[in-house]
Order: structure tokens, then sequence, then C-alpha cells
DNA sequence: CGAGGCCTTGAGCTTCTTCAAGGAAAGTGG
DNA sequence: CCACTTTCCTTGAAGAAGCTCAAGGCCTCG
């Protein structure tokens, strides 16, 4: 939705963990060039697509789910700006799943001749790349904890706490506010609940002076008790690729 | 529990979806050389320990979990012989999850060291791991389907179906018999139930001459019924590593 | 043979779901 | 800019699925 100073939000994520060089920051860069206009409320891609390409999300917010054979539906993802989809697609002849845009979106084209070139050129990048998809599976984890014990309220809390980390790390978030465009429907579907339950447990939150919402936005009030109420941990947060091997090869 | 031939189980899965060579073969091997043993449930790491090595299962079943505040478990994964585990803990300076054996197992250790060994000398050994990671993450997509939008009986029959192909890869199935030393306490920590509600369903899916149980052992009778009750696919099935950059790189 | 762990079954309860209706908000077209 | 339409949110009542608690039985292993 909102990117500052230009950069690619993909580059900022980067930045937080290498110091970049320029042709590194030009590579990064070039990923979001030419990026394809999506508009709000469109499918991007249907499940059984040819998986040829992965997409940067240089602006803008997308779901990834799965229809359930009696139509109900679950969220696997929700994607960022600076997120990298279909990664883990790659070994895989095609899309395992749906992929809609939630608002207007920019999205960067990353075809795997590409990926090929990054893998070969830039060892940094490379680490960085993989130890993104490990934190992404990480974050899988966290969530089958949330799906798997966790009761409604929790659920919440811990949705709305994954998405301000990740907006931080973007400088999407604006401190504790940030745009919210999903529908409680959309919520309910990302943490295995109805809408009418995610409504009661949002209202419930706001009740207690824990969020506010107002029209598309949100406001984290008490992140202390939230962050508490979950035991919530930011996986980002302890990310080290110092180890990664093709680091230590291309300095050798 | 058992293995055939003598050959490592890893390589076992390696070898079906690519050709081996002597060295790679050999390398493959000696990540199991001198094995670790661990007796039947004793726990093998616990949160918070420097993840400085990884885990190839040899034999045995192990369980990795994290505890709730309230003390409650949420089981991750399943592990099974040919699995490596840690690999998506590399980018963090310490395992997030207790490791616990749920029979006699022999786990080989894998350094980072001989991580890099690996990755700077067969590129193909490289591709087939990072597709085995991929292949790990669609999993768990796979199962955030379970736990967020299936009820009790459904997560029974999913959680059997996958664990059957899991066996059949490194031919510890026989047929549609195999070891099964869950609990059902364990397996309902597996499937976000308790033991009760997955002792229900057990009951009514022997009741229904769908499995069959008989003192750790689990008998698959009606496999196309459960795999179209739950839309079960196999991710194995589908991995294609020709794709994978380093391959290119090293042929060229 | 005894003890401990594991499984089963039942009763009552809690949480979440379903169904439904009313109201607010946002998007659309004249 | 206003009326209309649609989508989204809220709230309530009734129902279902799974949980808790508990007791009894089985099986295994020492």
């Amino acid at each position: 939705m909102r990117t500052k100073r230009g950069e690619s939000p993909l580059a900022t994520l980067a930045g937080k963990y290498l110091t970049l060089d320029e042709d590194e920051r030009e590579l990064l860069g070039s990923l979001t060039h030419e990026p394809r206009r999506i508009a709000r409320n469109s499918e991007v891609v249907r499940e059984g697509k040819a998986a040829d390409n992965l997409f940067v999300v240089r602006s803008g917010w997308l779901l990834s789910y799965t229809i359930m054979p009696d139509g109900r539906r679950q969220v696997l993802q929700v994607h960022l700006p600076g997120d990298i989809i279909g990664f883990c697609d790659m070994p895989l002849p095609s899309f395992t799943y749906e992929l809609k845009s939630l608002t207007d979106c920019s999205l960067g084209l990353l075809t795997r001749d590409r990926v090929n070139h990054i893998f070969h050129t830039t060892p940094r990048l490379t680490g960085f790349l993989f130890s993104l998809m490990m934190v992404d599976q990480k974050t899988h984890t966290d969530r089958l904890r949330v799906l798997g014990r966790m009761n409604a309220r929790d659920r919440v809390i811990h949705f709305l706490l994954s998405v301000l980390v990740r907006l931080r790390l973007t400088d999407e978030a604006e401190g504790d506010v940030f745009d919210f465009p999903l529908t409680q429907f959309d919520l309910a579907d990302a943490v295995g609940l109805t809408n009418v339950s995610v409504s009661n447990a949002l209202s419930s939150l706001q009740e207690q002076g824990i969020v506010k919402r107002s029209s598309g936005r949100m406001q984290i009030l008490d992140e202390a008790y939230m962050r508490e109420a979950v035991s919530f941990t930011n996986r980002f947060e302890s990310i080290d690729i110092s180890w990664f091997p093709y680091l230590q090869a291309s300095r050798a």
C-alpha cells in the first residue's frame, strides 16, 4: 500500500540483515522492475497453474488459500510487501493453491532463469533468500501451534501480532497502526474460525482497550499484553545468515 | 524400526529421485556413519539448545513438539527414517522445539561444516536436499488445512495417510501395514484433539472396516476411501529436481 | 503377579458453529 | 451528490462437536 523512499520493500528487508553492495541492490531492485499491476480482489493464480515463476510483492496485500471439498476455505498465508510467493512450489510442477489480491497490488515477476542467475552470481543474496524461506517455515509451524491448540481470542491476537511485526520489517506499519484490508471472513479463514467468532473476539479485544479498529485500519494498543497472551516470538528478529555456506565459499 | 539391505533410508529416498553415483552414495552414507543411539522415550534436544547440527534419522520414530503455557502440547512433526531434522533451524541460533524419541532410534549427526561440504561438492545432492525442504513446507501447509478446517475423524484419517506414504518412500511400510508407536495422546497432540476424540475416531474407523489396529501396528484397509475423504495429495510423488539451478551449474 | 501406562466409554459442560435478521459502511450509477 | 445496492459487521438463539472429568478394563513389562 505504502512504499517509502521509492525503494523496493524486499530491498528494505534485505537491508536489515545484510549491507548490500551496489550490484546486489540493483539486482534486488530489478526483480521488481516492470511490475505487474493487479486490481483489488482479483485472482492472480489458480491451483494447478504451471509454477514457472515466483512473485515478489512490491505493494499491496494478497491471500493464498485452498478450498475444501465442502466449499469452506483455509487461508494458507497473507502476503505483504517484500514477500516472495511461490518459492516452495519450485520443485513442484504447478501451484498448489489459489492466490487472490486483497488490495491493488504491484507484483514483480521472477522467472526460474532469474532465480538461477541470482544463485550463480550473488551467494550472499542466495543465503538471504534461503534464510527467508526457512523463517517462512518457522512461521508455519508457529501457526500449527495456533490452529491446533489456541482458542478464538488467542488465534486472533496471534494473527494481528504476526502481521504487525512483518509490516514493521518493511516500514509499512506506522508505530502500532496499520492498514488492515482483510474482512472478518478472511481473518476467520486464516485462523480456522467463523466470521462470527472473529467478530466476537475483535469486539471483546476492542472493548478491553487492547486493539482499536476504524475503517480498514487497525491499532495495537496493548502489544505487551498480546505478546504475553500467546507467547509470541518474532522469528525475524533472530535470523542469522552469517553461517550460510555459499557466503563462505564466495569470500574464500 | 526396520531398515532393508543395510542401506541408509535417506539414500533409499534419494534413489527415488536421482540416480546416485558412487561418490554421492558414499557421501550420503557417511552422514549416518557412527550413528548416535537413542533409547525409547528420551529427550534428544530441548528448546533453546544451540542448533549447531542437524540429525538424520537412520531408524526409529521421533516427535518434535512445543509446550503451551497451560502445559498442553502441540506436536509439530513426526520424524521417520530418512528424515532430516533441523534444517530450517539453521538460520536461527537455537532449536525452537523439543525433540523426543518414540522408539529406540539411530541418528546420524550432521554438523554445519558437513552441510557446507555437501553444498560445495555435490550440487545434485544440494538440489535434492533443498527440494526435500520445500516439500516439507508443503506438508506443513497441508496440515494447516487439516488443523484449521477438518473434523476429528478426517484429521485422524489425514494423519494416518501422511505417515503411510512417507513410510513407503523408504520401504518401511509392508503394503498397507506398518508399525505405529504413537499413543493416542501423541496422535491427539499432532492433530489438535484430545486422546478421547482420537479414541472415538479410531474406534469408529475400525468398526467400519477402514483401518485395523493391533498392538502397535496399524493396517489401512480402505485407502481409497480415506484419500477421497480428505482430498489427500502425496507431495512426494510430484517432486521434480531437474530445474534446480545448481544442477545446471555443475553440468555446464 | 503386580503396577503402571494406555485405551475405552459415559455424563455433563464449554466453545464454537449455524442460522438468521438488522444495521452500518462502502461502492455504484444516475 | 444522493439514492440504491451490495458487502460487511453485529448480535442473539439454538445446536453440534469436541473437551473435561472420571471410572473401569486391558495390555505390557518388569
